[in-house]
DNA sequence: TTGAAAGCGTTACCAT
DNA sequence: ATGGTAACGCTTTCAA
């Protein structure tokens, strides 16, 4: 059997709050105890190889001192696109120096049903790129738990604090780079998971902003699935489109792919964007330009956001209304865009 | 306050264990309850929108669904080196269906004491990369949780289940590689960290077994801090060796970066090999020749089998021996080897 | 300064 | 078929 706090209070003649108060520190106890029994206590723990069960002290003290970490698609880590990783290097940079532990929990996702979220488990909440349906919304609002949203722009959960990329921001620089390159009609690419995440229509939305701030005509969405033939049309002068801006850089590499299968030239045919400009940018044919985003320090920040807020419930603080963060991202201008064909 | 069981109870006018029967779907308890008082029951939750705690169950039945991932150098997510994030999606990929959730607890680490293994947290737990000292070691072995450990070899921990690549066999591979090409003098390059790792010696012993095997003079180990100005020898025709076998891609580039910036040629002046195959070897310059090991593969059955170990100590099942598994590494040749220098 | 007792939310066991 | 009771291991409050 387990090693109990009463059984270290047993061989040292003292009671088991006694051995709690002296193991804890006692800081935080009204106990004390004399140095000699301390001294008797912490032997009789170490005869006995006494473990304290962190289970009890987290069912007793209702702190797990974990954080989950959740993805809206629970993928693999691709070196290709390290946007996971990235925001799982910056959550774990504040994490770990401040003893919590990080958890990833797709269950939490399941059936869209995000109750689990507040059963005890998780003292707090990062949740990155969300797609959420109505009822999750309601469940993530009436949580238990503080919780952080990634990549979500702000109000998309009502009382929950955001850390996102500025779209709209990102969107005016696309916007201003193909229109100076001469390009008018644009469209924008998402494949058929992301179109329904809230960061693909916010994306979508921000480019429809900027392209009429520019005063260009609306611009297409285009969602593309396995089915790739769609892209022939840009080897044709009649093309309805001369730059396609890509919800990611993985998505803007297919494309690429397939642009290079169907004979159309980039950028000579066809201008691409891509968004992340992760490395993959750097040795895709042609380089890709791209918007940057900081995730990493996003992630970092969230993080330490949610971390504070997990401090404040447990002093009791009132909780302060929810901020929104947004970050400026920049374009990284490659090789895949370029002056518009003339039709 | 949080809505318990009894409220539900109190609510549906029952009973706490009929609400906990029902809400568990009833298999395991020896409680029926009638069909009319179920539906009264998951009413009532529904309308108190209760939630079992998990603490409270995992507390209760000493099982929390949790596993944790334990890296020797809790360092970050490179794209470069992604050995971390290949042990990740193999890990995932066995868990996530079986509903674990998983973990990334850096303080088992602390301070070599891996006492907190056993403290109830985790059913089970993934060790990767280990670097024990004797106590950890004896820690391990009394942990009162099943553990399998990654990239050790077979009986790094007695009684622990192994899952390594096969260290001989691979410097066998490279001996004989190094040898067709005339190689005779040999050295083994290591950063001071990974030195005292279990592996890192595994693999220096499996150079010294291949290069003893081969005919050839016992190989130096070099240790390779922030100064590699010991490389610029390898200019000059009377240097010591002609092939430097690496202890991991990552620390092979450094020498490959340094090589450059001394004027040593590879192959021409040297050749290099380096561990783990990663993306990096076919951007490097030269391209890397690299022993490749099928760490996803491997992190998934290791996964698997601590599943299965965690099984069977849930349904009592009488230990059997610990399993060590070998996985065969191939190299992949490259362009950072080739004819030895003739002194 | 010390100890006894009461929970935390759940489930297993034993009565009814 | 149902309900009461105890126990899991810990901490905290209160009384001595």
């Amino acid at each position: 059997m387990r090693v109990t706090i009463r059984d270290v209070a047993e061989r040292a003649g003292v009671s088991a709050m006694a051995v709690s108060a002296v193991l804890n520190g006692g800081g935080g106890s009204k106990v004390t105890v004399t140095a000699e029994k301390a001294e008797r206590i912490r032997q009789a723990a170490r005869d006995l190889r006494y473990q304290p069960s962190h289970l009890a002290r987290s069912f007793r003290n209702r702190k797990t001192g974990q954080v989950a970490v959740v993805f809206q698609n629970f993928g693999r880590f691709i070196p290709q696109s390290p946007y996971r990783a990235e925001v799982m290097n910056g959550v774990m940079e504040a994490l770990f120096p401040n003893d919590y532990t990080l958890s990833l929990c797709p269950k939490l996702m399941r059936d869209g049903d995000p109750g689990f979220v507040s059963d005890g488990r998780f003292d707090g909440v990062l949740w990155c790129r969300p797609d959420l349906t109505e009822t999750s919304t309601l469940a993530l609002q009436e949580a238990a738990v503080p919780i952080v949203m990634m990549h979500a722009p702000p109000g998309t959960v009502l009382g929950l604090p955001t850390f996102c990329a500025d779209n709209d921001g990102a969107m005016r620089r696309v916007a201003s780079h193909l229109v100076s390159l001469g390009h008018e009609r644009l469209a924008f690419v998402i494949d058929p998971v992301s179109e329904h995440s809230v960061e693909g229509q916010a994306r979508a939305e921000a480019l429809l902003l900027a392209t009429r701030r520019a005063g260009l005509p609306d611009p297409d969405v285009i969602i593309l699935a396995q089915d790739h033939s769609i892209l022939q049309r840009y080897a044709e002068p009649s093309a309805p489109h001369t730059a396609l801006i890509c919800f990611s850089d993985e998505l803007a590499c297919f494309v690429l792919d397939s642009c290079a299968r169907y004979g159309v030239k980039v950028p000579e045919h066809v201008s691409i964007v891509g968004f992340d400009s992760s490395p993959v940018c750097e040795t895709s044919q042609p380089r890709l330009t791209s918007v940057a985003q900081p995730v990493e320090r996003m992630a970092f920040e969230a993080t330490m956001h949610l971390i504070s807020l997990i401090r404040a419930v447990e002093e009791g603080s009132p909780s302060s209304p929810a901020t929104s963060t947004l970050y400026d991202c920049g374009l990284d201008i490659r090789d895949s865009t370029s002056f518009a064909r003339s039709n």
